[in-house]
DNA sequence: ATGCAGCTAAACATTA
DNA sequence: CTAATGTTTAGCTGCA
């Protein structure tokens, strides 16, 4: 989900565009010819194309061109009133505009948009005929109708983006600062709103013209390819997409553009989709686009065409960013922060895949590609993102270890809580150290089974879902378990952890033996990573082996290799864990009583998150002691 | 091969 | 009676 990150998203939104910039215009600049025009760079083209389009045909209407005088006019920004939208010139470039508004404004600027076209409809419907008017009264009808879906569309989209933590603001609010701005949408939410942006001109034109319905507005479904293909456009389609290609916006920027240039105009050719006709000059390009292009059948489906194929790149692009997102999570591994996101998705389903899940479900599977998606969401991611991996549920994933001994969950849990939060990955604890953790947490470390219940809600988007399942889970571990004792209370029952007992269960596990460090980089199967990180582990500092977890994680050899490490490791060391990080990310109630953790040993989850596992190490490499305790920190524990 | 630990599922009892 | 809460048993899987 979806959650994706929207950091990331955002990251690589600018560095595509960035990059087929680049390679747009050198390419466009000619005007030429595509050869070899790669996806990214035709996935801005063609947005550029479409969105300039748009733009053009807002500022032609609030210019009051019926005429096709009026539509040379188009390069003067002039008149429009009001917002910065029309303010804006032709040649700026959604990315420039998108710094240069707010969300608040982005979305003035919309409303504003469709405000003014609906405007200047009523307008030109007004001067009409009294002949005409009853059909003018039709297609205006129909083009309300389509201004109001389009903007239900665009509400609804900002609340999305909202939801998913995005964009934080709201209509109404107060500007928000380009930077907040530029980090709250990712690439693709800008790009839906041009996008809408110019379905709704698009929409215009047509109401205007003839009163086409347009009422796909934005529906199709047709895929790239087909919408392509589709018949409504006379012209070649292929080639015409290329040229569209080709013509960047950035060629609107250049020189060219200032003097006469405009968006469908490149190169003595008229860059409307399909359509490549030579044109002498600009009055003839704009004789050519009014006569040839004007507001018909023909010209609408076309612009509903290019509308899909903008956004299919679109789609494409949010998943190619999921995908280079994941990658650079694999490969970066922050190890400061607690995003969950990465990581912990990665860890988690490579974890569990590695383990069993493997087999049976396909949890580990999903996660990485999926896991982007939400996305991110994220969470997303958002996740959603990783939903997938958790979906099955059933899964036992096993968590082998930890629980032997108790585990500094509390770490795990403080680094990765925001993680859990969001994503629905299945948390590398078993049922009976969470449950131990809740109620530890809890003020007077003492919980209702439903206090219970809540908590695992709470703080774990996995088991917000198939609550039979785990809660029986979890009634089952604390009825088998006798580490959780039952007191009557006034109220009620509640639960409460005998850590004696707890502590009993697994045993002290074994010792770490110096080599098992050594054995999980190896593990990992690093080649010549693996020296430096050895190396880098030598000198016992946990960055490094955060960073070795996380190119574990990525692969899922050097996951099982990880998992094992930990076993062994888990043994001890959870003091040091638990002073020190547990608490951290845990919410303020949580907080109260880590203190416990003395007793416990640490045990972390295996596998699952490498921060965790840095987290323990580091902690372990603190110490005085050596691989020992590095063993034992490694310790994690599944959950499952 | 065996035992242990953990998970899920389910039956059943008790209580609110 | 129903739902929530507890208890117990069974079958599986992974690991040591």
């Amino acid at each position: 989900m979806m959650v994706e990150s929207a950091t990331e998203t955002i990251r690589t939104t600018p560095s595509n565009q960035n990059g087929s910039d680049g390679g747009g215009r050198e390419g466009g600049s000619n005007g030429d010819t595509n050869g070899e025009i790669s996806p990214v760079d035709l996935l801005h083209l063609q947005q550029q194309q479409a969105l300039q389009a748009a733009r053009q045909f807002i500022l032609q209407q609030a210019t009051g061109l019926n005429s096709p005088s009026s539509n040379e006019v188009k390069q003067s920004p002039v008149q429009v009133p009001v917002s910065m939208a029309m303010m804006t010139p032709q040649m700026i470039t959604p990315q420039q505009m998108q710094q240069i508004l707010s969300p608040p404004q982005l979305q003035a600027l919309l409303q504003q948009q469709q405000a003014l076209m609906l405007q200047q409809v009523t307008h030109t419907l007004t001067h009409t005929g009294s002949s005409q008017q009853q059909q003018l009264g039709n297609k205006q009808l129909a083009f309300q109708q389509q201004l109001i879906q389009m903007q239900q569309l665009q509400q609804q989209h900002i609340l999305n983006l909202q939801r998913q933590g995005l964009v934080s603001l709201q209509p109404g609010q107060g500007a928000v600062p380009i930077q907040s701005l530029q980090q709250a949408m990712c690439p693709t939410d800008l790009q839906q709103l041009w996008k809408d942006v110019t379905g709704v001109q698009s929409t215009e034109e047509v109401m205007k013209h003839e009163g086409l319905d347009l009422t796909t507005n934005s529906s199709n479904t047709t895929s790239y390819s087909a919408s392509k293909v589709s018949p409504q456009i006379p012209h070649h389609p292929l080639p015409n997409g290329q040229n569209s290609v080709h013509t960047p916006k950035r060629d609107s920027s250049t020189h060219e553009e200032h003097t006469a240039s405009h968006p469908l105009y490149g190169h003595g050719e008229c860059k409307w989709p399909g359509c490549e006709a030579l044109c002498e000059d600009m009055g003839q390009f704009i004789k050519h686009l009014n006569s040839e292009h004007a507001l018909d059948d023909r010209s609408t489906a076309q612009c509903r065409v290019q509308m899909q194929v903008v956004q299919q790149l679109e789609i494409q692009l949010a998943k190619e960013s999921e995908r280079l997102q994941a990658m650079m999570t694999h490969l970066h591994m922050r190890p400061s922060e607690p995003k969950p996101f990465n990581q912990p998705l990665n860890l988690a389903s490579t974890m569990s895949l590695s383990k069993r899940e493997t087999e049976g479900f396909p949890e580990g599977l999903p996660h990485p590609p999926t896991s982007a998606a939400t996305p991110i969401t994220p969470m997303r991611q958002g996740p959603s993102v990783i939903s997938s991996s958790s979906l099955h549920g059933v899964g036992h994933i096993r968590r082998r270890n930890s629980d032997k001994f108790c585990t500094p969950i509390a770490s795990e849990l403080a680094q990765n809580c925001e993680f859990y939060k969001n994503a629905d990955v299945r948390p590398p604890f078993t049922y009976a150290s969470l449950i131990r953790h809740a109620i530890l947490e809890a003020p007077d470390r003492q919980l209702t089974l439903n206090e219970i219940y809540n908590w695992f809600t709470r703080m774990f988007a996995y088991f917000r879902r198939n609550t039979a399942t785990w809660k029986n889970a979890v009634r089952h571990n604390l009825s088998l378990h006798k580490c959780f004792v039952r007191v009557e209370n006034v109220k009620g029952a509640v639960w409460t952890v005998d850590e004696v007992e707890y502590q009993k269960r697994r045993p002290p596990k074994m010792t770490g033996s110096p080599t098992l460090v050594k054995n999980i980089i190896s593990g990992l199967g690093f080649g010549s990573l693996n020296a430096s990180y050895q190396a880098a582990l030598a000198e016992s500092s946990l960055g490094l082996l955060n960073s070795t977890t996380l190119m574990n994680n990525s692969t899922g050899a050097s996951l099982n290799m990880l998992h094992i490490g930990h076993d062994d490791v888990s043994s001890t060391v959870e003091q040091v864990n638990s002073n020190g990080s547990c608490s951290p990310g845990l919410s303020p109630q949580q907080y109260g009583h880590q203190i416990h953790v003395k007793e416990e040993p640490a045990e972390m989850e295996e596998d699952s998150r490498p921060m965790s596992l840095m987290a323990s190490v580091t902690q372990n490499l603190s110490m005085p002691g050596d691989e020992r305790d590095m063993e034992e920190e490694l310790p994690t524990e599944e959950l499952e």
